[in-house]
This record gives C-alpha cells, sequence and structure tokens, in this order.
DNA sequence: GATGAATGAGTTTTCATTCAT
DNA sequence: TATGAATGAAAACTCATTCAT
C-alpha cells in the first residue's frame, strides 16, 4: 500500500521534472512560470513546492540529474581510463544521446550563455565534468596527440557546437553524417600518429 | 547647432545599445530590466522609450545590427563569390571577431537555444544568413567536397562550438591555437581534394 | 488500556499548547505556522487539527486557559472578598506568575495591542476578570482610598507595565525590588489612611 | 512647478504612513497587506513600493520617526541634562503625547511583544532611547533616590502600563487622574527627600 | 525630447486546512 | 486516530510601460 503511495509520488516528482524541462527549453527558464509547470504537470499551483523547495532548486535537479546520466557516457565501467574503444564508443554515445535528450541541451546551452545563471551551477558542474575531462585528456596524450589539452578543448567545443546545431533544427542538421565525419577525422588522427612511429 | 544635437542624440542611442549588450549577455534578456539599461546609459527609465519602441524592439535591434556586422564577414566585397583566399579570409575574421564580440555571442546563443525566442528571431536572421550560407555552400561544391551541404553543417557547428566555448571562458580557452588548427584542417583538406585530381 | 490512551491523548493535547505558546510569544500568532506547531509537538501538521479545530481556536484555548489561572491569584478561596492580607498575597502572587509565564505575557500584550484580534477575545476575556476587578475595586473602596476606582485602574496598569517590561527584558529588569517598592507602596498608602482616621 | 510637485509626493508619502500606522495599529503588523495601505492611502499596490523599499522599511520608517518625536519629550532643550522641572514637564508632554499617539502605542506594544519582530528594531530603538535614559537616571541619582536605575525602570514600566491601557481603552481609562496621581507620588518623593537632608 | 512617478498585471511562494489512506 | 500530500486563496513584490509635466 505505502509502497505504492511512494511510487505515485516519485512519478509525480518524475513528471513535473519532464514537463518543466520542455517549458524550459522551449521558453528558457525565465518565462516559464512555476504555474505553467504544475498544470502541465497535472498537479495544483502550490504542489509543486511540495516536490521542490524553490524553482531555482527544480532547475538544479534537472540539471545535475541530467549531467550525472551524461558524464557516465564518457567512462561507463569507472576505471578511471579511457581506451581508444571507448573513446569512439563515448562518440557514439555522445550522438546518440544528443538525439534524445534535445530539450536538455536547448536548456543546457541556454543557461551556460547567461554569466549569471551560469555561476549558480558553475562549481558543481565542473565538479561532475572535471574528472572525466581529465581522462579524455591523459586518453589524448597516451595516444600521441601533440597538443592534448587543445585537443580536448576542440573536441568537447566541436561536440557542443553539433549539439547546438542539432538541438536547434533537428529536422535538417544532418546529425548521421557529421557523427561519421568526426569519427573518421579522429580514426585518421590515430593513423597518422601511429604512422610516424 | 541642430547636427550636433542629433549627433548627441545618436550617440545615447548607441550608447544604449552597448549597455543593453553587456547586460543582457551578463544576466540574460529577462532578468535584464529597462530601469537598469537605462541607469547604465545615463538616461531616465522613460526616455528609453524614446529611443526604442519596447524592451523587444531594443533586443532585436542589437540582434540583427549585429548580424549584419557579422555577415559581412563573409563576403567583404559583396560579389557573391567566395574564393579560397576569402573563405580563409573569413575564418580569420570570425575569429577575430568572436575575440571582440563575446558578450554578443553569449546573448546569441542564449536566444537560440530558447525556440519561442529563437522562433520570434527566426526568419529575419535566416533572411540576412541565408546567402552567405549559399556561397559557402558553392565555395565548398567548386573545391570539390564531397558533400558540401553537410561540410557548410559542420563548418559553421563548428564555429559555434568554439564561440560558445570562448565566450563562456575567455581566459582558458585557446583560442588562437584552435584558429590554427581549423585553419590547418581545411588547408589539408583542399590539398588532399587537389592531389586526388 | 483505554485509560492510558486517553492520558496520552491530553498529553498530547497539553504538549501542543504548550509548544503554540512558546512559538506564538516568540514570533507571534501570524508568523508562527501550524506546521511548526505539530513539528514542535512531535505530531502530524494534519494531527493537530484532531486537538483543535483551527489555529484560531488553538490561540483562544490557551488565552483563556491561563487567564482562568490567573484569575484565581487574585481571589484565591473564591469568597468573593479581598482581605489585606489577600491583597498583599495577590501581588506576591502575580509577580510570581509573572517570573513563570513570561511567554504568556509576551502573547497576551501582542494580542491586546492589537484591536481586531483583542475584540474577538475582549468579551470573554472581560467575563473573567470582571468580577475580580470588582472585588478589587471594593478592597480599595473598603480600605478608604479616596477614589476606588482610578486606583484599580492605577494599580493593574502598573502590574501591566512591569510585566512587560520583565517579559521584554527579563535578564535585566530588576523585578523582585519592584516587587518591594509596590508592597512598601501599599503598605504605606493603608498606613496613610489608617492614621488619618 | 517641481516644488509643488516633490510636496505632493511628500504628502502621499506621510498619507502612507499614516494609513499604514492606523492599519497596523488596528490589525497588526502581519494581518494588514500592502493592498489595503495603499488602498487607503489612494495609490496604486505598485506604488507604495516607490515610497518604501518594503513593508518592514514602512514599519521601521514609522516606529523610528515617531521614537525620535517621542524622545524630544524627555530632553527637550538638547543640553544632556534633566531638571526637576523638566522632569514633570516631561511627564506632562508623556502623557499628552499618549492621548494623540494612541495608534501608535498599539503598534508599539505589538511591536516589542514579538520578539523576533522587536529583535529587527531593537538595536535601533536603543540606540534612540539610551541616552534619556541615561539623564533620567543622572537626574534620580542627583535627586538623592536611593536606588536611580531601579527608580528609571519602575518609572518607564509605570509609564508603559498607563500607556497601553489607555490605548487599549482609551474611552474609559481615567488617563488624566493617573497622570496627576504619578506626578504627585513624585512631587511626594522628591519633597521627602528634601526633607531627610 | 526628457523625466520619473504611477500603474496593475503577473510572478513566486506560503500556509491553513482538507481528506484519502 | 494519525498521517502527510494536495490544495488554492492570498501575500509581497517586480517591472515594462505610460503620461503629465
Amino acid at each position: 500500500m505505502k509502497e505504492t503511495k511512494r511510487k505515485t509520488q516519485e512519478d509525480k516528482r518524475a513528471l513535473v521534472l519532464q514537463k518543466a524541462l520542455e517549458l524550459f527549453a522551449d521558453k528558457g527558464f525565465h518565462s516559464t512560470t512555476t504555474a505553467e509547470i504544475a498544470k502541465a504537470a497535472g498537479i495544483a499551483k502550490g504542489s509543486l513546492f511540495n516536490y521542490f523547495e524553490n524553482k531555482e532548486q527544480l532547475l538544479r535537479t534537472i540539471v545535475f540529474d541530467t549531467m550525472l546520466q551524461m558524464a557516465e557516457l564518457i567512462d561507463p565501467n569507472h576505471d578511471g581510463v579511457v581506451t581508444e574503444e571507448e573513446f569512439f564508443g563515448m562518440i557514439r554515445n555522445t550522438f546518440e544521446w544528443v538525439g534524445k535528450k534535445r530539450e536538455f541541451l536547448l536548456l543546457y546551452f541556454s543557461i551556460v550563455s547567461q554569466p549569471t545563471v551560469y555561476n549558480l551551477l558553475c562549481a558543481e558542474l565542473w565538479e561532475i565534468l572535471d574528472p572525466y575531462l581529465k581522462q579524455l585528456g591523459a586518453f589524448f596524450r597516451q595516444s600521441g596527440f601533440e597538443d592534448p589539452e587543445t585537443e580536448v578543448r576542440y573536441f568537447l567545443a566541436m561536440l557542443d557546437g553539433m549539439s547546438i546545431n542539432y538541438a536547434m533544427d533537428p529536422g535538417n542538421f544532418p546529425i548521421e553524417k557529421i557523427e561519421k565525419k568526426i569519427t573518421l577525422y579522429y580514426k585518421y588522427q590515430l593513423q597518422e600518429i601511429n604512422q610516424e612511429h
């Protein structure tokens, strides 16, 4: 009995998160009212605040929950090391994820492009991402890239660029072709490096 | 006399645009109040509405003015054709512009990542950009790229990715190294294609 | 079994009254939430309304219960007459009570200083107090005071003044010295009157 | 022209203060809504916040403005010394003021009887009152009172008691007779002290 | 044209109370 | 009887915009 109740509770909470994400992604955080979110989730205005302390906490929950999911993509087996296979798997996973999480991407970019909002989340975001960036750097270094730090930056920036362009125009952006292009690019780079030695 | 006055008027208007851009970039459009903008520009709250019909028009003015400037970078001599030299000049100009227009970039990305805001500007934005994209496509086609449409998308997405990463973290993002990397990449591509024939 | 249960019930109710008084005294009636009271009393939010119809009834219960206790001080043996001994005993008891019921005093004064709240309780309060005031008036008259009605008002107002000052600053207000002062004042008055005759 | 405008502004502000005081005194601070105050003052809901930063600041303004007025009563010529004549003048002024400021008194007692509200104002209140209390203490000491500190506390507590009783029941409380009683009491005390020497 | 006080719709959030379990 | 999730009315406060001066 109680089990069922808790289940329902959690379902409701998840529904609020989902609807909030959709609305935030569509209209932006500030232009979405808590009343709208509540209505979309089929609950009363006041009930929203039984689930989340306030609107900002709701945002944080969405962002961190999803960031943690995403972080998994980079080093799925948690061994702290990224192999070549895992690297290409990561590209694969990232593009797959981008295809599924369009809404989150929009929200994410709308946040990071507003410094005063970004700064609220910045520290915690980096805490999540930092270890993975280091592993990525280590991978590029071991693989023999000349300037692995720059390569990490370039790689991530490129993924950001693809993500935002896909998120903005999912119907027309040729996401699969671009994934192939990037995969080939790195395959080629690694091959070149191997030939040098 | 009148000349001077008009000059002052226009200076004020330009100052409002500048200060509004700074504030929008920092706090986001919605979190910036018209009162703040007026104060930053040294005019009265009510005077703002002598220069701009409303807050949204102010935003549009900023965006379109700057987009037009940016469009210049792609085909500076307006001949409708992009030569190889112009292409690399464009990369150069773009990175230079990114370095100077960090604030606009933040604003731009915060807008495009909010569909309901983006849709308001979308049509006009594409009207500005479309001819240039076509020229870019034509350039890639003429240069022998296999899939010029995808190449345009890839190229622009990559620039977006670099721009947003630089805008978010201008102190650490290795913008010059990355510019070089991209330039080399296209130099290499063009060279490869030429060798094939 | 049932006995024990009822006991527990009543204990809980008493605990709610006690905790509510503490919170009302500290933060005021309106700034104290029913949730806080419930938590302080170790019961669920909803359970509060099993004990008391609503928040206002809870307040009324606290006030009238305590007022009835206080009324006892004036005429402890219920014989409707106040002797000289009882009068000084009353002063003694009042000061003792003030020392113990600081929280109630704060609540009481916060209520009576809000006419629209006071008016809700006014009639019932006077019903409780009126007989005692009459007896006090009778005592002053019998003792030969010139203007016994004014003396009653003066006496009670003075006690109010002492009470509120003690309640506001219990650490520093010299309550014992002041009790002695007032006792001496009335001893002196009664002595003077007796000498006159 | 501008002069007239500023005048009107200040009149409005004063009207808001007046109406707010009336409402706070009648219903208490928390039970009075800003909308009610605005309506009572004949302005729009939002306009209230052009005059006062927030509801709390409005309260503070009322309290401190009036407290400063009241402080004047104690040492009107600001010489830092209270003579016997000034002392009796002070009693006179205080009672006169009590008669005029019933509303403020209710507000004042409703504030001081709510510790969490009182603490907000406490420090500043004491800053205003402290010098006067010291002068009053000095007066009692110079006049030969045995325990001047206790006398100050007693005197002020008594005035508080009279004030609150009058404020609660202005129609029936025999304020003039009581003023006379207190004046006589201190006349008598001073006379007694003089006879001792 | 410039000003800034006035406006009121709109926003987040609170909380006493209800009621299904 | 006890619970605590759900409710929605109401509150403080914000802010783009207007308009009289």
